[in-house]
RNA sequence: CGCGGGGUGGAGCAGUUCGGUAGCUCGCUGGGCUCAUAACCCAGAGGUCGCGGGUUCAAAUCCCGCCCCCGCCA
């Protein structure tokens, strides 16, 4: 069995509540994978939920209950109806309050203790609760944590740490032989002039927190929250138990993070992975921001937008369709409600909608809903076969680098050339005339043929609307099964099948 | 001198790596069509590419300086 491709988003923080920045991340993964998985390649999608450290324990005795009851609600009543909001099809959902990854945990830094890796020290400093960090006395600003604006914590602990400056030469080499191995380009360059101004040891445990899981050689301790919570990822495909299913699915193809966690996950997680002997990911992806008027959201500006108030107005196809195509990822990008509006109502209403209703009407009308044959193809039809071959290689060459923008644009550019080659051949001119039945034939076989290829190219974006949509087209197999690579082979919707004109796939907003 | 992102037609953005007709979506104006969700197609108007200097035959793109906006655990 072939390496499955394994994508991950970052796990989400249990305390916070679920808004569209989270979903987003979702989404993109989810897209990245349904792609993949229409190449026909084996595919593991991972999300989940970081739990620990003494935000979530402080915040669960605020409320008067035990932490883990504290997450098992927010887990329940936020984070997991999210991915259906989202309609995301994840193939795992990792706590880190599971059991499954504790052991993992405990296992990875036995491993790395009995390697050598760690050792026990004083450390005495600055520690921002917030953060759940300590601070260099430098990073303070009147005392205060510059994140948080809050009063730091004089900490003295006997910790253990990891021997993070070891691995600097060998971080930098790996880089140097990956230039591709953290993008955008940017976010390479921060990482690798952040290694090469020199790596400190690292503290992987605290002694003053008990929300954790604790060191398996001193129960005392816990894992300090980041060394626990980056685990996730090996965690949840068997590494605890060593399944042979981890070989399967490890390394990594794509961590996608937010670019605030770039450094947890460029620099501090691949060492911790070379110290373990374990294969570094692929790729680390740094995304951008979305930016609401302007600025990054926040819920004390009340920014915060539930991905629900999106989805109850324009659906999870058009929220998945809105976020990768407006913005490139990778970069910020503001979101607003008129841009959501107006694109939903130009490219899905008016775009894709409108063409499968003008052509699956057209067969109801004119062939009684019964898709004919087509008969000899004119220059202007194979045109647009050579195009579609050309877009939906083009989407693949874009999905591969997660340019979702452009690779959702390929398949757009040809959904409107289609609505174009509608508008120029114009079937109910050649409905008029019965000399003209066999072109007509042919042109609407072009069309809803054309259809079925935008379905499938469209499938991982929107999967309810194309789900439709080849429904109306009689087509037969699973829609996502079809693959990507082969979508451009013309001819592949059998004439003679049953063509009917459903709901509007996107229904015209009300311009109130 | 904390780190980072950004300033491109009315709005939102791409283009800057490897200088050479400034592109896309929406909006606007005029025309075409009537199969379709008042949708579709064509044409057009509209830009000192933040400011100043430099390099060059040529700069949104390279170099120097400056101004402004924004973000900092998704």
């Amino acid at each position: 069995m072939s390496k499955a491709f394994y994508v991950t988003t970052p796990i989400y923080y249990v305390n916070d509540a679920p808004h569209i920045g989270h979903a987003y991340t979702t989404v993109a993964g989810d897209v990245l994978t349904r792609w993949h998985r229409q190449r026909q390649e084996p595919v593991f999608y991972l999300t989940g939920t970081d739990e620990h450290g003494t935000k979530v324990q402080r915040k669960a005795e605020d409320n008067g209950i035990a932490p883990q009851q504290w997450c098992d609600r927010l887990v329940e009543q936020s984070w997991l109806p999210v991915l259906e909001t989202v309609d995301a099809a994840n193939d795992d959902f990792i706590r880190t309050t599971s059991a499954r990854h504790r052991k993992g945990v405990q296992r990875f830094w036995e491993t790395l203790r009995a390697n050598g890796h760690v050792y026990e020290a004083d450390f005495e400093g600055p520690y921002c609760v917030g953060c759940e960090e300590f601070k260099r006395p430098g990073d303070l600003v009147d005392g205060r944590c510059p994140i948080h604006l809050q009063p730091v914590e004089m900490l003295h602990e006997s910790n253990y740490f990891f021997r993070l400056a070891a691995f600097q030469d060998a971080l930098l080499e790996h880089y140097e032989r990956h230039p591709t191995a953290v993008e955008p380009k940017s976010a390479y360059n921060e990482v690798v002039s952040f290694i090469k101004s020199g790596l400190e040891d690292i503290s992987m445990s605290r002694s003053s927190v008990s929300w954790g899981v604790p060191l398996p050689w001193d129960e005392e301790q816990v894992v300090y929250v980041w060394f626990d919570a980056l685990l996730n990822y090996i965690t949840a495909i068997g590494y605890g138990d060593g399944d042979p299913k981890f070989d399967t699915i490890w390394p990594a193809n794509v961590h996608l993070v937010g670019k605030d966690i770039l450094r947890f996950h460029a620099v501090y997680w691949p060492a911790m992975l070379m110290a373990a002997g374990l294969p570094l990911p692929e790729k680390v992806f740094a995304h951008g921001w979305l930016l609401v008027g302007g600025e990054k959201m926040s819920k004390s500006k009340l920014t915060g937008i539930s991905p629900e108030q999106i989805t109850d107005e324009f659906g999870s196809d058009a929220f998945r369709y809105y976020f990768l195509r407006a913005i490139a990822f990778g970069q910020d990008g503001s979101f607003s409600y008129e841009d959501m509006a107006a694109r939903y109502q130009a490219e899905l209403a008016n775009g894709v909608g409108n063409l499968a209703a003008r052509a699956t009407a057209m067969v109801g009308r004119y062939r009684d809903g019964i898709l004919p044959a087509p008969g000899d193809y004119a220059n202007v039809d194979r045109g647009l076969q050579e195009l579609l071959a050309a877009k939906a290689e083009a989407a693949d060459a874009a999905m591969g680098r997660l340019d979702f923008s452009a690779g959702i644009l390929a398949v757009k550019d040809f959904v409107d050339a289609v609505n174009m080659y509608v508008t120029e051949q114009q079937p109910w001119v050649l409905a008029k005339d019965e000399a003209s039945a066999g072109r007509l034939d042919t042109v609407l076989y072009t069309i809803c043929e054309a259809l079925r290829a935008i379905a499938v190219l469209y499938h991982p974006v929107m999967p309810k609307a194309t789900a439709s949509l080849w429904q109306q087209l009689g087509a037969t197999g699973e829609l996502g099964e079809q693959s990507v690579l082969k979508v451009g082979q013309w001819g592949q919707l059998a004439p003679g099948s049953t063509v009917t004109k459903g709901d509007p796939l996107f229904p015209r907003l009300d311009t109130a």
